[in-house]
DNA sequence: TCTGGGGTCCTAGGACCC
DNA sequence: TCTGGGGTCCTAGGACCC
């Protein structure tokens, strides 16, 4: 059996845990730039927002219904998901953490007449720890469990909990489950389903195998199996490393100057190689784009985006920035806004199995503890405190988040002040 | 004025090998 | 008129996830 445990509502949860003066008003919080909604209390989603659109076009309904709207806080929502997770792990074998907001729990060994009180307990536990809310869905695969999940969120919110333990309700629950609503169906499978007259997870499951294979391909059709009740997928309890790595900003002003995109580019790249090596591993391939911003129709476009080669891998911030920024100068032209700008790393080893150039005047041993120095130092004083000079101060391209809380949890001069 | 930022996997087709 | 049979690797594009 497998649980898979998602937070409702999450990053909304999260502003509400030290913010009391949100607890039963409705939340938005806002995409980076403050640009869509992403997140929505369950107040909100009663007002008819929708998730994904941008934030401008409804502010009026914003005012209206007196919605308490934030800006993305990262630092809030990641530190909370990790006490989140760390609580669930007390409670199995074996935990996956699959997001920012769900895990997988594997149940193996468990009795089925256990698990009721079981989850109900990790429910509660997680709550009173973390002021985070959760729902569970309990099934023999991870599909079934995810579509437990989605099951419990919406018709037991009370309870929060599906449990599908035996063929009588699996089959139960998929016939009036949306297909689109299943995982690894998206919008255009769905829309092909519909088209074919597959409505529900329940007609889906008793297509046969070569239909499905041929026009959902293998992930599909293991997508089908799992439905079925036959586990396709396991639990991952190490996540592998990464095989492409990438940071990329939307800028809080369209910019047209070389600079201030020069010194993007280089926070962008300087990002992905501290991300390289957090996992250890060296990147043999960096690649940089930039965008103009595409909904003004009567603005000029250019999507230009550059693609070099490492003459041997590398996870040196300097390395990397300096190959980021030749790329640059190659796409960059003067004349439009630019809008985003990104760094993309890729073709990623271990950074044990680098495989060296005979001819490198690089010290290696220098570098490596250049890089480790510098990384000790980050993790004490903050992001960027030591950094290559082109990366720059004025952060003049930097995004707009006008509504955010405070980083209650990780910054000592946010911390709530109580009153006795 | 204002429209996010990360990722993975699969398939088909072309280039190339013997 | 007729033109083998077996592979690998790479890339672009399309699907999906949070």
């Amino acid at each position: 059996m497998f649980a898979l445990v998602d937070c409702n509502n999450f990053y909304a949860s999260c502003e509400r845990v030290f913010n009391p003066k949100v607890k039963n008003k409705p939340v938005v919080v806002l995409s980076n730039n403050d640009g869509c909604i992403i997140a929505r209390s369950a107040e909100a989603k009663k007002l008819g927002i929708e998730m994904g659109g941008p934030a401008f076009k409804i502010e009026p309904l914003l005012q209206k219904h007196g919605v308490a709207v934030f800006s993305s806080n990262y630092a809030l929502y990641g530190d909370l998901s990790e006490r989140v997770m760390t609580t669930l792990a007390e409670f199995a074998p074996a935990i996956e953490v699959y997001s920012i907001d769900e895990a997988f729990l594997g149940l193996h060994g468990m009795r089925l007449d256990a698990i009721p009180d079981y989850a109900a307990e990790v429910r509660q536990r997680v709550v009173q720890w973390t002021g985070i809310p959760v729902s569970l869905g309990i099934a023999h695969t991870k599909t079934l469990a995810k579509a437990a999940n989605r099951i419990a969120k919406k018709k037991f919110s009370d309870k929060g909990i599906c449990f599908l333990d035996n063929e009588t309700a699996v089959s139960a629950a998929l016939s009036d489950f949306d297909i689109s609503d299943i995982w690894g169906i998206g919008r255009r499978y769905s829309v092909f389903l519909k088209a074919k007259g597959v409505k529900t997870a329940l007609q889906l499951r008793n297509i046969d195998d070569s239909w499905i294979q041929r026009h959902l391909s293998i992930v599909g059709l293991k997508m089908v199996h799992e439905l079925r009740g036959i586990p396709c997928y396991t639990l991952e309890e190490r996540p592998p490393a990464k095989q492409n790595i990438c940071n990329a900003r939307s800028f809080g002003h369209a910019q047209g100057e070389f600079e201030p995109i020069s010194e993007a580019v280089a926070t962008f790249a300087a990002a992905c190689a501290a991300k390289l090596r957090k996992q250890t591993s060296s990147a043999n391939i960096v690649s940089v784009f930039l965008e103009t911003n595409r909904f003004k129709e009567d603005e000029a476009q250019y999507f230009p985006y550059k693609t070099l080669t490492f003459p041997e891998a590398t996870n040196a911030t300097n390395e990397i920035i300096k190959m980021a920024l030749d790329g640059l100068k190659m796409i960059y032209r003067k004349n439009y806004r630019y809008k985003k700008a990104g760094v993309m790393v890729g073709g990623i080893v271990p950074a044990s199995e680098v495989q060296m150039d005979l001819f490198s005047k690089t010290d290696h041993s220098k570098q490596k503890a250049l890089m480790e120095a510098m990384d000790k130092v980050n993790a004490v004083l903050g992001r960027d405190k030591v950094r290559i000079a082109s990366q720059g101060f004025d952060r003049e391209w930097r995004l707009r988040q006008e509504r955010l809380s405070p980083c209650y949890t990780t910054r000592w001069d946010d911390l709530l002040t109580i009153r006795l």
